[in-house]
DNA sequence: CAATATTTGTACCGATAGGTATTGAAAGCG
DNA sequence: CGCTTTCAATACCTATCGGTACAAATATTG
């Protein structure tokens, strides 16, 4: 009961995810989000909460929507199709043309001031997350005999993720797709696997 | 003649170097500036003019500074030895403890509102050209037979820049410089040189 | 039709952002 | 010394920041 709400929900937390993913955690203002979004500002903090709140929401959001291509890649079959997806993703994905460049868990919050650290914090463990979920897709390789035995889940995990960083910080600078998946063609070609 | 300056101009810059680094370009304060400057705001512009000029003397200062090793790495003898002291001096600058995390050039500004738009494109034409710097040197390389004939230098210094770019990322998480130089070891043992 | 519950729009809050006007202090030079 | 030149310090400017109080509007429920 009670007056209906006059926007759609997820509509305006695609608009707020976009405009994050632009311009920063912090770089993104109340006046932008509302505007953006097309609500005013007690409809937004009804809605989502104050504005951590609602970047929390919005990195839900990208998890599970742009970026949900990291949980497919990690059930590829081999351990090399897993790696060949992870970046192949990762530069579809920073470089889309309906997207804002780079990727929101490197952009969203790398530096900030002590306002921003609790999602700077968030970002960080975040990316550690997606590494540990990489490693342990690894390690499972490893234990099939899918991965040459001299070589460590854990380094090849932190590589693959170091080389997804590097195009996401490429893609926030506006390079060209072609370019980096000629990175990654070279990745993929001195990579052990 | 006149009233002498009553700070030092080198150290007040390192400050907000330190500042810039650590909290990026918005995310620092006019106010965190005089505070760890150790100036008053009138002081500050009369000096350095405002705050964009500011970080541009600093972004000069780092260029010149920290991230020297850079073109020291270029001066190196063979191709081999220009990447392998690019890399190791990227995971050594953006893990000294006296410093903080990360580089300037990348966590400065990756996204941010209009406000920093300028000082954004900065730091990725300073980012291009770094890496248009790597790949006239492995131009010069290829060209003396340092490095092998079915390698494009642009696409390898592409690819050096990109692992670059992620050590910074990581290191921004305040990643361990151990881990980071097990990166460097996979990047080198099967980069082609 | 009331009565109630919820959202909407406007207008506002204190705090802080970047930037400056102004006055007093500290030096060199005659 | 007195004059000039530069710097330092306080105080202030407007604009915007994130966040909210309050009342009008719109729905469901009895």
């Amino acid at each position: 009961m009670g007056r209906p709400r006059s926007f759609d929900l997820n509509k305006a937390l695609d608009r707020a995810l976009h405009l994050f993913w632009r311009k920063g955690y912090e770089g993104t203002s109340l006046s932008d989000l509302t505007k953006t979004m097309g609500i005013n500002r007690p409809s937004l903090y009804a809605a989502f909460g104050d504005k951590e709140a609602l970047f929390r929401k919005a990195l839900e959001r990208y998890r599970g929507g742009p970026a949900a291509y990291t949980q497919e890649a990690l059930n590829e079959t081999t351990a090399r199709a897993v790696v060949e997806r992870l970046l192949r993703g990762a530069a579809d994905l920073t470089t889309a043309p309906r997207n804002p460049g780079g990727c929101l868990t490197v952009q969203g919050a790398l530096a900030c001031s002590e306002a921003g650290d609790s999602i700077r914090q968030e970002l960080t463990a975040c990316r550690a997350a997606g590494e540990a979920a990489i490693r342990r897709r690894l390690e499972h390789a490893k234990s099939n005999g899918d991965l040459p035995a001299d070589t460590d889940p854990a380094d090849l995990a932190r590589y693959v993720a170091t080389i997804v960083y590097g195009i996401a910080v490429q893609a926030a600078g506006s390079a060209r797709r072609g370019k980096l998946q000629r990175v990654i063609e070279m990745a993929l070609r001195t990579l052990p696997l």
